[in-house]
DNA sequence: ACCATCACG
DNA sequence: ACGTACGTGATGGTG
């Protein structure tokens, strides 16, 4: 029999202190969970045991306390982040069927040692893992000892046996409690022998055997003088010393050794406690998938006082839907509608796109407004009502997204995942049918939306932002292929002209796109002065190298090939691989990705094509109306900063903006003292900087970082800033305030962001989620408004049957394209419906410009 | 899979 | 004493 015990607390130590934080996107700290499976699992690999057992410390006090008030004295409770995962990770660690054994008034090293000493008694085999060095002393033939550590992120371990501990320390595994006796342990607050350290105690033991040995014969033996006094007078320390450090071996614990062997893993409930803190590359190591989270469902019990009963659509039926609430499932696939199930009043409904008539069935379904419809992510049946000609109508509620307001920090908002979270349990079914969970899911959710008072925003905004969403989707944005491929191979002769020539400077070639290889180049070969920053190497970020450009021709020419090659991968090969088969880009709108209520862009994003750099703006002309058609493009001024106004309802700000004058000026003359007229490009620069960060929660120094003055300078400036603007300095703690008090921040329109990093004892997270409160009801608030807009625009074009469509949307940009004759319609509706989304206590501006392309059309 | 870098608001 | 502005997505290099 082979017995592996785990010493727990030092493990998860390890990991916790040898790994960087990771969270989980609602804040919850996994970094030692993380480091305390990874290092188990390998453990696992390498020595294959017949029975496991994992020892944990109690918090309560020990026999050594008890014995020695001092001992660990100096230890303060586990950190915060570290606490909030011992639990979960005790959780998953039983799931997988391995048992935990902690023991009151033991440590677990006491729990360590008495298993080793049965295992040593019975003729077992036992290896030990730990995190300290405390155990070694455990050591025998038949005992070893695993020292797991974590360097450079990466789970380590060292195995300690009978010869490798002579080798290190010189000693027998037992003399190791000799030497710490005469040592001490300040970490541990033992006290040992004053004035003799590490290596005197080792050479003491080495040659005189024990503590015993020494203080017996104290007299005879040939110790100088020096030491002999010392250990004279600390022999009680000593003695007590030599107690405390050792190892209990018969702590009153289930020492059935085959009591130890694993259970069976609950795979279901493993699954979803490691997806639940985001641990998907885990659960792989683990050999648990998504599939088995699936399996949780089932096994939890249904609930017995509903039951679904499967029935046939008939025409009774759908004539008697009007008026009645049903939870709708859509499969969609490549955009086409696929099959259709509905649970009404605990009876069951299906229907696939195969059968007769299912085109009529489902778009009298859909498109009836009195039938209303509770779903899971409604973007797709939107989208695939529209390329069938009609539109989906009467959807009152949508599980994925309520989920997403609910708490917007969560990275996953499968049916599965959020079952668990929400405490739901599958209605026993008599088909196997995700809307079993569903419906109960829809039920919970509800109300959970109700009581946050977030139905408008779910129901006014959310639900139908997923039909401009899939409009946008699907009408995408036309762009010049030729354009772009030209434009690309344009780029290749200066790119390799440019890499010949650094290659050339630098006096060898290398991977310029390598950071690694380019900061050897440029720091280590050509010895450019690097003082920034370095980690894991040098850093040559474009901030790094803006520095250094004036001084050296080979920076200013890797900078301008950085530029070219990110144009041409990123935005050149990268958008023509997307291009569709219609000339179009159709890319993604996420609508719950983002912590603030922005919306995303992927596959590709255009919600960063290149508009600061003249070269990188020329992107733009390739992204163009089709025949016969034109852009409408407009954005909202300083959208940001007027809803800080109105939110912070600052007096001096607000009137700024009524004024209409230029924000950036007014700052300027503000904060300087001088007049409008004084204010010079470079100060009207420099107040822009301090009016950016506010928005986002700003520090002295980075603000004197990004406009290069003295962190004193920038300190003034704040302050000026915040004097000048009262209200807005006020605002900015009553909000952290609130949000230390609630746990989370609003938008005006109900949005909410959760902030456990204002619990955390760590200063800088802290530091962060004060930040997040001040900037997240700005940004989550300019993004309701442009929500609010883009769904008005879409309406108006759409009530005065117009055939311009709503394309992209940027954060404050919207783009309409429009046919040529409603182009002037087209604008004023697009920048009357964004000025008036809200109702603030300054005006909204967004003005359209008109253009064949992107580049032209901008305002 | 993660990092460094850089594109956007 | 410490690190240092909010929110995203795509790419190439590296282990």
């Amino acid at each position: 029999m082979k017995l592996l015990v785990l010493d727990g607390n030092s493990i998860l130590n390890r990991a916790y202190y040898g790994i960087k934080l990771l969270t989980t996107k609602d804040g919850q700290f996994t970094n030692a969970i993380y480091g305390f499976l990874t290092t188990f699992r390998r453990l696992l690999d390498e020595s294959s045991p017949d029975a496991v057992a994992i020892a944990f410390d109690l918090k309560a006090p020990t026999f050594r306390h008890k014995a020695y008030g001092g001992y660990k004295a100096n230890r303060k409770g586990m950190p915060e982040e570290l606490a909030t995962q011992l639990q979960p990770l005790k959780d998953i660690l039983s799931s997988l069927g391995y048992r935990i054994v902690t023991c009151e008034g033991f440590e677990a090293d006491d729990i360590l040692g008495t298993l080793a000493q049965k295992c040593t008694d019975e003729g077992s085999e036992c290896m030990i893992a730990t995190g300290d060095r405390d155990s070694l002393q455990l050591v025998s033939d038949t005992v070893s000892v695993r020292i797991a550590s974590t360097k450079f992120g990466k789970p380590e371990v060292t195995l300690y046996d009978q010869d490798k501990i002579m080798e290190v320390y010189g000693v027998t595994p037992p003399q190791l409690i000799d030497i710490k006796a005469i040592q001490g342990d300040a970490s541990d607050c033992i006290p040992g022998v004053k004035g003799i350290g590490e290596k005197g105690a080792r050479e003491l033991i080495a040659k005189y055997g024990s503590v015993k040995n020494i203080y017996d014969n104290l007299e005879t033996l040939d110790i100088k003088p020096a030491i002999k006094a010392k250990l004279e007078a600390d022999r009680d320390n000593a003695e007590m010393s030599y107690m405390l450090g050792t190892i209990c071996r018969e702590a009153p614990i289930d020492t059935d050794i085959s009591s130890y062997i694993p259970s069976p893993a609950d795979k279901p409930q493993a699954a979803l406690l490691m997806a639940r803190l985001e641990l998907f590359s885990l659960m792989e190591k683990w050999g648990l998938s998504a599939s088995d989270i699936h399996a949780a469902e089932q096994c939890s019990a249904p609930d017995e006082s509903r039951r679904l009963e499967a029935s046939d659509i008939t025409q009774e039926l759908v004539d008697g839907l009007p008026g009645k609430t049903i939870d709708l499932l859509c499969d969609t696939e490549g955009g086409v509608l696929r099959e259709l199930s509905f649970c009404c009043e605990d009876r069951l409904y299906a229907a696939a796109a195969v059968e007769p008539g299912f085109p009529e069935l489902s778009e009298r379904l859909l498109s009836d407004e009195s039938i209303k419809k509770r779903v899971y992510n409604i973007k797709p049946v939107f989208a695939a009502a529209e390329k069938e000609g009609f539109r989906c109508r009467g959807v009152v509620f949508d599980s994925m997204l309520a989920a997403y307001l609910l708490d917007p920090n969560a990275s996953d908002y499968s049916p599965a995942l959020l079952a668990g979270v929400y405490g739901v349990n599958p209605l026993e079914s008599d088909r196997e049918t995700p809307l079993a969970l569903l419906v109960p899911l829809a039920d919970r959710l509800e109300k959970e939306i109700e009581a946050k008072q977030q139905t408008e925003l779910l129901r006014d905004i959310e639900i139908p932002l997923a039909e401009v969403l899939a409009g946008m989707e699907n009408v995408g944005f036309e762009v010049d292929r030729e354009g772009i491929y030209q434009y690309g191979e344009g780029m290749k002769d200066d790119t390799e002209r440019l890499r010949a020539s650094i290659c050339e400077q630098v006096g060898y070639d290398f991977n310029i796109n390598s950071p690694k290889q380019l900061g050897e180049a440029l720091f280590g070969k050509l010895g450019l002065p690097k003082g920034k920053k370095t980690k894991s190497g040098y850093s040559t970020s474009a901030d790094v190298l803006d520095e250094l450009k004036d001084d050296y021709t080979v920076v200013r020419d890797v900078l301008e090939y950085r530029a070219l090659t990110k144009l041409k991968s990123t935005y050149c090969d990268g958008l023509l691989k997307v291009v569709g088969d219609d000339g179009r880009i159709h890319s993604s709108f996420n609508q719950t990705e983002t912590r603030t209520g922005r919306i995303s862009s992927t596959e590709p994003n255009l919600q960063n094509i290149p508009v600061r750099t003249a070269r990188g703006r020329e992107m733009r002309r390739f992204f163009r109306a089709s025949e016969g058609c034109v852009l409408v493009d407009a954005d909202y001024s300083q959208i940001e900063l007027r809803v800080l106004a109105h939110i912070a309802a600052d007096k001096n700000m607000t009137e700024a903006f009524a004024n209409g004058s230029d924000i950036h000026t007014s700052t300027a003359a503000k904060v300087f003292g001088l007049p409008e007229e004084m204010i010079t490009p470079q100060l009207r620069s420099r107040a822009k900087a301090v009016n950016f960060g506010i928005v986002y929660g700003i520090g002295a120094f980075s603000l004197a970082k990004d406009i290069g003055v003295s962190r004193k300078e920038a300190d003034k400036y704040i302050k000026d800033y915040l004097r000048l603007y009262s209200g807005i300095n006020s605002y900015m703690n009553t909000v952290v305030e609130n949000a230390k008090k609630d746990g989370y921040v609003t938008t005006m329109f109900g949005r909410r962001r959760y902030l456990p990093e204002l619990a955390s004892s760590n200063h800088n997270i802290r530091a962060f989620g004060e930040r997040v409160a001040r900037n997240m009801p700005i940004q989550g608030t300019a993004a309701d408004i442009i929500k609010i807009a883009m769904i008005r625009v879409c309406d108006r074009l759409r009530r005065e049957n117009m055939k311009s469509r709503l394309i992209l949307q940027v954060h404050d940009e919207l783009i309409v394209e429009a046919p040529e004759n409603e182009a002037e319609k087209a604008a004023s509706i697009l920048s009357e419906e964004m000025e008036k989304a809200a109702a603030l206590s300054v005006r909204l501006i967004a003005e359209a410009g008109i253009g064949k392309t992107w580049y032209d059309a901008k305002a």
